[in-house]
DNA sequence: GCTTAATCGAGACGGTACGTCGCGTCTTACG
DNA sequence: CGTAAGACGCGACGTACCGTCTCGATTAAGC
């Protein structure tokens, strides 16, 4: 009949309540990864009722998903000089967020496990990947235009060889990659141009 | 000597039961997906009890790793050749052990969550890595033994550099990387030397 | 007098409110039956907020209560002629009321599982079931007092002694009492008077 | 294949959790009545698990209607004498049933309110109501085969003309029926045969 | 072949978490 | 103000699997 709240402002408990899940959400995300995740858990540490939860969020997945791209971090931005010591400064960086015990990327295992399990998992996974590739990409293209690098490099893969070897290290050998190792890596997988001009496209 | 049966024959009755359950996991792997697949429907559709299961597998990601391990074990032998074929033969196979729908590799998702949560889960873990890098390495050593490659080569990072961006793809990216992306990944990430003048494109 | 509205008219929007509630009260009983009429249920069928149902009945049980009361309130006027008819036509009145499909009795067994427990569930319940007695005291005592009834009889007994039956019947026995059961009842419970004057009293 | 427990006795842990089960929902029964009485707080009470629980009974009926009719009563022998005496020697015992805090009558509201539930609870409550009866019953048709009542007595609605009142007390006056009622109600009740003219007052 | 002890199936058990429902309270904005 | 709309904390629902644990019944092994 009446009533219809055709207010443009939303009711401030529903922000309130979300805010509290997706706080609990990442933190239980860090404490016990995403396959021991609980909505119950995260009822419990919220304070917030589990069918409050389940009338935001349909289910876990999109609960994880929402708790990711809400609480984005900011990427830094590319140093400038030399390509190599640019890549160096991106990797550095990238290193040292792998091992910072309270960062995003420690939910990373977690957010593999998820994407393998869900298509919406999967595209936030992809989506925030490549968002977190950006800085490295920004100087791979630079300095392809500059001539640093040759003209025909596959940036994108080349970001995947310089990345790839750091997160496997931390998959799978589970040793926390030293940000010393990054000047051999970057030495061994960068392609060395200048007095090297000749090389020719596939 | 004693009552102890030292026989070496191993109780048939354990084999038995072992082939249905890893049959029906493999199965059931399948069907539903690793994430739904559930010890209740492997004792059922085996026929198997689930506490007989249990007697023999501490877990689910056990049982699955086991029922890969055993059933697809398919060590990649290395081949002849030049360094860079023999790389990309291997890789290659990797390659496709990762598009498989029911291989050891469909796995690896809940195996990297479950390896940041347990030491013994990151143990098999990193085991299973180490293992299954271990064509690679073989390779790599050799060349290095034959001069096909410095013999200054951390031939531990070279792997990791090959198979990195492989796995990143999969995991990230989440893109079913080809064979034929294979070539320019070795192209680009070993290097080059020598005068080694006589290499023809592929 | 003063600023207090004491305007015996009261708001219409309650009225209107009460009656559309109390109209889907009745309607949802008739199809889904007393246990599994909800609140919630009422105020979607009515289209009056569930906060305002809240506000006008403290549950379930007095919504009812006062659906029926309000509704269907049908009090039997004591009709004329000899006790005997008079007690029989309240009776068969009463008796006409539990077997109707939506009527008051429907909650009966509510208010009795709830009066067990709750002392303001008993004063209603007590309340309704004297309020429901009236009008039978009522023939009985006309009827201590024309002589038609011996004048020690103890009319509450007596009433119950003649509803006790119909209810025990409705409650546990589960049959409908029948209105032409009605007659022997009474002709088997009412003292037999006049011609048999030489009754002692106790 | 094998292992069928042909068997002819039963696991002895399922006797068991059903006995405390049951005696749970007994207690619970009496404490807060059949509508507020909750799986979730028999088990706890219990010690039985919720889905023990419910791997034994579909739901709360069958666990109630199982509660009462295990824990049935044994019921008391008509005694000797005039019917008078027997009618209200029996009347008496079923009013100290009803007043005594352990028996089963003081589940009365509870099984009234569970058999409009069900069609299951509905049976079993009319059962229990009629097994109860038999004694009165009994008695009574005992005197109308020795003349001591009239031959064309209805028996079954006179025995609900006895108890019909104690029961409406308990339940709707709320009022513990005491015992030298008993004979008043008798007194008034039973029909006034022959001569029997030396008859004394008690 | 005859024990005897290992192994088995069946499935009961105490749990944990699920996702849903209805409760009764409370908040907001409208008329 | 009383209201419609509906968010909220809460508690119970009935289900699905978990991993543990008796149970006999069934074998395979060693006497």
């Amino acid at each position: 009949m009446d009533g219809v709240p055709v207010s443009d402002e939303i009711d401030p408990r529903i922000e309130r309540s979300r805010h509290h899940v997706l706080i609990a959400t990442v933190d239980l995300l860090r404490e016990v990864g995403y396959s021991r995740l609980t909505i119950e858990a995260v009822a419990a540490r919220s304070g917030v009722a589990k069918s409050t939860i389940y009338r935001h969020w349909p289910g876990k997945v999109e609960l994880v998903t929402d708790a990711f791209t809400t609480l984005q971090r900011r990427d830094a931005e590319p140093p400038p000089g030399p390509v190599r010591d640019r890549v160096a400064a991106v990797l550095t960086g990238m290193v040292e967020s792998l091992t910072a015990p309270a960062h995003l990327a420690c939910v990373m295992p977690a957010l593999i496990d998820a994407a393998e399990h869900s298509p919406e998992m999967a595209m936030l996974s992809g989506r925030l990947a490549e968002e977190s590739a950006v800085p490295l990409r920004k100087v791979l293209d630079d300095a392809v235009e500059t001539g640093e690098l040759p003209p025909d490099t596959d940036t994108g893969l080349l970001a995947d060889s310089l990345v790839g070897p750091i997160v496997l290290c931390r998959l799978f050998h589970r040793r926390p990659v030293t940000a010393d190792e990054v000047p051999t890596l970057v030495e061994q997988t960068l392609p060395h141009v200048g007095p090297v001009p000749t090389r020719s496209p596939a």
